[in-house]
DNA sequence: TGAACGATTGAATAAATATTCAAATGACAG
DNA sequence: CTGTCATTTGAATATTTATTCAATCGTTCA
């Protein structure tokens, strides 16, 4: 047998035709990576919940720790990274800094995103502001 | 001063009234968690890539692994993970097992996704098919 | 200025997870 | 059957990451 065999099939393929098609339908590397962190940053309860919340209107760190019932750093935190994310933004008032969405996408993305999960129990506070 | 203070502001809120509004806005909890995990699923570069190149067509996992460089172990336990949010399914042929996009709002959970990215790049594969 | 408070930050810890490697299925040809 | 190939699985490893705790920053007000 031929030796440049590393594992499986890995240039070995089955379909060279499929592959390379394949290949031509892959996102550029860079938009896959930024695609993927997106949705990582949404990937997470805290930040689900702070979403949903801040879509109705916006909160300081301490009220949205509250409605959450975690501590303002971890809050903060989360916030950050949000923040970095560019999908939310923040406005300093005297010692309290408010929070509020910063992409009208975010509300788009969540109902998308609960059409997969399917419709059990039905969402409650995202769709009913920012239409 | 009242020594019902566990932490800096968890339960003396700021403002009760917009807690207690923060509070209706948020997500039922199974829902929250439920849509927090699809986008886990979403948030990984190696997944990006297999849906992206799914969206085009079906294709055995020798072929996608070939397509993203990947040994098959690696891409098999990914689809795994994709197969387990049931964003794909998977039909056995002979000893290849072939799939596909599951869930055709994956594609636009994507295209949303990508318009928060902001059009860097433009995708390529995805929004070609299954419009 | 200095005390009080909301918010942020950094280090530490604990938990989740992506990939690798090795072994095990399942299907098919000889 | 036996061997081969595609795929799956499990354990191990390495990396990422969410939360906590303690300390600090920035603002207000006395």
């Amino acid at each position: 047998m031929r030796k440049n065999r590393i594992d499986v099939c890995d240039y070995q393929a089955i379909n060279p035709e499929a592959v390379r098609r394949a290949r031509e339908a892959l996102l550029d590397p860079l938009l896959a990576e930024r695609l993927a962190d997106t949705f990582k940053v949404l990937g997470d309860r805290t930040r689900v919940n702070l979403l949903s919340v801040l879509a109705d209107r916006e909160l300081c760190v301490c009220d949205l720790a509250a409605a959450l019932g975690m501590s303002s750093s971890a809050v903060s935190h989360q916030l950050r990274v949000l923040r970095d994310a560019r999908l939310v933004k923040s406005r300093r008032d005297g010692k309290m800094v408010y929070y509020s969405l910063d992409d009208q996408h975010v509300v788009a993305l969540f109902e998308q995103g609960l059409e997969h999960v399917g419709h059990t129990g039905e969402a409650e506070g995202v769709e009913k502001e920012q239409r």
